[in-house]
DNA sequence: AAAATATTATATTAATTTGTATATTATAAA
DNA sequence: TTTATAATATACAAATTAATATAATATTTT
């Protein structure tokens, strides 16, 4: 493979992981995963839990599941959140290791 | 601490860890750390092997310093550049395993 | 009907990226 | 010692993209 493929591949590689990282790169959506780390949780906990407005919320939890970082359970009228992407958990886990151990 | 103060807390943490998820979600930026976690390099190296224009590149070179990613040694007229975060390197490492392992 | 969640639309603001030009610094050459 | 050149950085405006807030409405389940 010559530098200039190389160089492709390489870039379309970044895409994957730059994706995940903008996922990451925003407030409400990394409270909700740090949430959503410790197991799964309906909207109306996250809601509570987070002081996040419903509107905003579902939105934030649509990009998350649009890049496939969390996946949904439905019982009865709750939907239920789960981490469903290992290495948005174990890029969660490195986070919490290196910033909240010490809270 | 009451639930309050822990969700302000950890609206704080969150502030850091999403600057450095930031400073990750960018192309350019990416692509130079790929490039620097394999050893330092100066920006005509960078400019070289990853095809960015001079003032992009010395752009996102400061912003990478300014969160302090990177840290510079100068030698005559070169500026070397390597990785000078903790996080930011266990995070890379992450990543290429996820992403790169099987290119 | 009411509760829980999602969607759509829209307005506003803010942040990021890019391009062009110019500045700085260090070395080398005349 | 001026002058030239290489390497890098900075400034700033223009263009693009993203974030945030809000309101209204839709869907699904009980």
């Amino acid at each position: 493979m010559d530098q200039t493929s190389k160089m492709e591949k390489l870039q379309q590689t970044a895409d994957q992981a730059i994706n995940l990282m903008k996922v990451l790169a925003n407030k409400d959506r990394m409270i909700l995963l740090c949430q959503i780390s410790s197991g799964e949780k309906c909207v109306s906990e996250l809601e509570e839990a987070t002081g996040i407005k419903q509107p905003t919320l579902s939105q934030q939890l649509t990009v998350l599941r649009n890049e496939a970082v969390v996946a949904t359970r439905k019982d009865g009228k709750k939907v239920y959140y789960s981490l469903a992407s290992e290495i948005a958990a174990t890029l969660m886990d490195v986070l919490h290791e290196h910033y909240c151990s010490k809270l």
